[in-house]
DNA sequence: CAGGTCAATGTAAACGATTACAGAGGTGCG
DNA sequence: CGCACCTCTGTAATCGTTTACATTGACCTG
């Protein structure tokens, strides 16, 4: 069926080592013999064998890439940074995703080995004592996003910086109770946006607080106008914890007749690419997802091609203010590309 | 370095053989060897060498995926369909995405080869011809949405028919004068609404169609605005051929005080989540772009499993209207779920 | 011209799994 | 009791590469 070293080695009349030399680069070989190879192996249209050749030199050129369940956009950026640094380096990607329990991720974690030579992770669900476990001493993965020990490099989104830029710019323009509309409990995003909402909050000296549940979808942004109007004292401002929410609550104040920026203001935050065309267009904070990608495969790859026990890396990259007029103050400027970018 | 079959033979002092027979159910073994030698496995944290086994078994339980530069909602979704499936029959997924240009394309397909057992391809780059010269006689292959040979499977999404199913759903409404956003012309998408567009119009006769340059892209729709309201006669509706292009042209609607749907009504494509949450609520086609990916991995599997050659699939998935009130009619009504459901 | 070096190629031993075949021991039946 | 048959396990061939080592000339040098 599939043609192989072999064949290619007889239609050039020579032995497969030196098929393989050719093919390789490696090794002197006679640069007509050279071509007469490179000829043969174009016309049988031949192909190495991916798991003999692993099997030799113990290397996969593959990288396993192991996700939760997550929504649209992140999810393509991040697979889009990974793959674009990897395919320039090489590597192939084996992508597992939509996990929805601990089981079956740790489940995936035992499937990859032996078929990649690193792993990106970047599930809450998998903790780093059970990715110990499952693999063999000294196996290079990189966490994303992750809560992980020290025990493997890790890169993280600076979402607690971000959000306590974003709080800051809302009190600069004269808010005083700002809100906060949270993500799911469980993800780390969410609890960073949250934690850092906190710390901005209290550093201001405003405790007056308010926080509603949310889970990142839509829905629950427009859910939440209902409590947000509910009380007396009510807040002034909004802070989402992603733009998906900021979209469902501006679509529920619309309905209600509720101005914004005037009667109140609405700040996301991940600048999907449709929150500058929502009206009005959402003041957000700018996640660098693709760049996440490409670094985390970046890491990866250094740590594959380095010495194994050297020191391990923990980065944030940071994000970015992007100032529409969903929070005032530049209500009346002409739309521009982007807003205006700060940080 | 990494443990073998041996190691864990030795372990439980059997032969690899019966370790073997034992980790794959095969052959008859006692309870007690086999017992003793799952938990020898379990205990040296023995995984089997994927390249290794694919050597003798000639399978890689591996599907490759090959798909060009696409926007986030899509991709995310479709790989989504197609991992959800593919794990539950236990094979992996090998994703190479954002291929820029043809040549890469072909290259990726090569490297590809050899390490998976079959593939699917949604790429407008990469010509069936191309596929079948660089692919082995009767390799396994499911093309999606692209137009493709008889060659191969393949799958689509009845583009032409939702498109034929808006632009008569907005006649009925009235609109006189529909334009049509056009987007990228070398996507099949994107031609294939077009087609549907035009064969309606024609349908009722009207042969005033007006058709606007597009990408896909919210700032093409922003920037198509202009050349709407430019001419005399100009149109009372606008279908445009994705919903973030639609939901560009809202928002420059919405900037120049053009009311929707009462000075124009728009239409768009795929109903993204968002679509709903937008100010009025979009009316789009649905598009079940997870089923097609799922269906995608159960079309390549089985042609996996079954005799090699059997006759060649071809299937188009239908796609859903979603009333909601950017064309009129239903403006207030109050916001349901998910807005009414024709066909 | 002997001996050493070097370039170009071939031979064969790995790599880690699966599996055909064989052997050992037990059981049933005529 | 002898033979066939079944169950359980081991031995060794095999898959398609890479690469250490061997081999063969050609060329250079003293």
């Amino acid at each position: 069926m599939s043609v192989t070293i072999r064949e290619v080695a007889r239609e050039a009349s020579v032995s497969v080592a030196t098929v393989s030399r050719v093919l390789n680069g490696k090794g002197p070989v006679q640069a007509e013999t050279a071509r007469r190879i490179r000829t043969a192996a174009k016309r049988l249209h031949y192909v190495p064998h991916g798991g003999a050749r692993s099997l030799i030199t113990r290397k996969t050129t593959t990288l396993g890439v192991l996700l939760p369940e997550l929504h649209g956009e992140f999810f393509s950026e991040l697979i889009r940074g990974i793959d674009v640094y990897a395919r320039q380096k090489g590597y192939h990607l084996l992508v597992s995703s939509s996990h929805s329990d601990r089981a079956e991720s740790e489940e995936m974690v035992r499937a990859m080995r032996g078929r990649v030579d690193g792993l990106i992770v970047l599930s809450p669900d998998v903790r780093p004592h059970a990715l110990k476990a499952n693999l063999p001493e000294g196996f290079p993965v990189v966490l994303v996003n992750t809560a992980g020990g020290a025990a493997f490099d890790s890169l993280t989104v600076d979402n607690f910086g971000g959000a306590v830029e974003m709080v800051r710019h809302m009190i600069s323009l004269g808010h005083g109770r700002i809100a906060f509309l949270q993500g799911p409990s469980a993800n780390r995003d969410a609890t960073e946006r949250l934690r850092g909402y906190r710390e901005a909050m209290a550093e201001h000296g405003r405790d007056g607080t308010m926080e509603i549940a949310g889970n990142f979808r839509e829905e629950s942004g427009y859910e939440a106008c209902r409590r947000l109007l509910a009380g007396k004292n009510r807040p002034t401002a909004v802070f989402a914890a992603n733009d998906s929410m900021a979209i469902g609550l501006l679509c529920a104040f619309q309905e209600k007749g509720i101005r914004v920026p005037q009667d109140f203001a609405i700040a996301g935050f991940d600048d999907i690419p449709i929150a500058r065309y929502v009206t009005p267009p959402l003041t957000s904070v700018s996640v660098p997802i693709a760049e996440l990608g490409a670094r985390a495969a970046q890491v990866l790859i250094a740590g594959l091609e380095a010495d194994p026990v050297r020191r391990r890396r923990r980065e944030t990259l940071a994000t970015r203010l992007v100032v529409r007029s969903s929070c005032g103050e530049s209500g009346s400027r002409p739309r521009s590309a982007s807003g205006t970018a700060y940080g």
